[in-house]
DNA sequence: TGTTTGACGGACA
DNA sequence: CTGTCCGCCAAAC
């Protein structure tokens, strides 16, 4: 994969979590798919990693396929995610309830 | 150039 | 339910 197409997933990346309405979350796998890139779901998550951290993506609705959180700050994220309303019960995120469908 | 490391995911015990 | 294992793939060693 040439480092153009690597921008651009990245990119993709960017928008579609951009899209992810207040409220709702996605998971990695998921955002990995809607890129058109399946099985790259620790790419999206790499993309993630290397956010600055004053970005105004909402990075904080994006969890894994448990409805867990895997950055390793959970608190911050937690409380973005209180903040708007997502709830966690016993650590997870009900995906049944929560999770955005494009 | 070979190995390890992740903000992952799914199968399985 | 939890823990383990394996496939995944670019980056860092």
């Amino acid at each position: 994969m040439t480092a153009n197409q690597e921008d651009a997933f990245e990119v993709l990346v960017w928008q579609w979590i951009n899209a992810i309405p207040t409220g709702c979350v996605a998971t990695y796998g998921q955002i990995a798919v809607l890129c058109g890139m399946p099985r790259r779901a620790r790419m999206v998550g790499r993309v993630l990693a290397k956010l600055p951290p004053d970005t105004r993506l909402p990075w904080h609705r994006v969890i894994n396929s448990q409805g867990r959180i895997s950055n390793p700050n959970p608190a911050r994220q937690l409380e973005r995610l209180a903040a708007e309303g997502t709830l966690m019960i016993n650590g997870r995120v009900r995906l049944a309830t929560y999770q955005w469908t494009p």
